[in-house]
DNA sequence: TCGAAAGTTGACGTTAACGTTAACGTAATT
DNA sequence: AATTACGTTAACGTTAACGTCAACTTTCGA
């Protein structure tokens, strides 16, 4: 498996430009290293790219994106960061599964409206 | 069953300020009628606020709200807007249903996380 | 070796979805 | 009569997530 990317290639492999790729890494969101002043983007980076597009998909902030990849790495030995780590993962998890009701009666309601087209097709014919 | 809502009923039953009720308005989402001056917002009203609130959980815009709504109501007894919608309908189905994968991933990676956790809280103690 | 292609860092522009005054009218309470 | 609470329109401010130059350097294939 390759081992790292150059600006570009990223960009089109996820289809976001490179101007994305380099405001997130502003943000913070990636840490392609340098060659010369080139960046170099690691099988790290293409992941977290990876998660971060996936975050968007489902309506998330960038920040918001960012603290969940943050849940998904080792963090602090300390007991109590570990923790409260716990309850953010809780919460954010609380949050997605109302995420998901939503969603799944907002398919439900278009079932119902696919359903009422096809009655008036029929009802035209 | 009440039928009608003055704008602070409606926003303080939603969680919303009254700017938003107004705002939803200019955009064309919500509708009051007037008394005087005064907006009153009916049933119907209160409805569409509740499926635009649900759509901003999910991430969309409020044009998509909007168009979700649209899809709901009895449109033209054209054919061809018909199939038009059904086409609109079919399309949005698709993209909520890969919003829904990309949700059950990110859940699934948060079990994962919490587990991780609660075995470095064990291996701590 | 040289010119196009791709890279870099600013820095300002844009859109969505409201927030935040301002400046005013109206209605009920004290 | 004056305060308080709630309503109105109008208009400018704000933040996120990039787009879009500009002005420059670096790299690489012919």
């Amino acid at each position: 498996m390759k081992q790292d990317y150059s600006i570009r290639e990223l960009a089109e492999e996820f289809d976001v430009t490179t101007r994305t790729l380099r405001f997130y890494e502003e943000k913070g969101l990636l840490k392609p290293t340098r060659a010369g002043k080139t960046r170099v983007y690691s099988a790290a980076d293409k992941t977290r790219l990876k998660l971060i597009l996936r975050g968007k998909r489902l309506g998330l902030s960038l920040d918001e994106s960012a603290e969940i990849i943050l849940m998904y790495d080792p963090i602090g030995s300390n007991s109590k960061q570990i923790l409260s780590l716990i309850d953010k993962i809780h919460d954010k998890r609380v949050q997605l599964e109302q995420q998901k009701k939503d969603l799944e009666l907002t398919l439900l309601d278009l079932e119902a409206a696919e359903e009422r087209c096809i009655d008036s097709l029929n009802k035209i014919h």
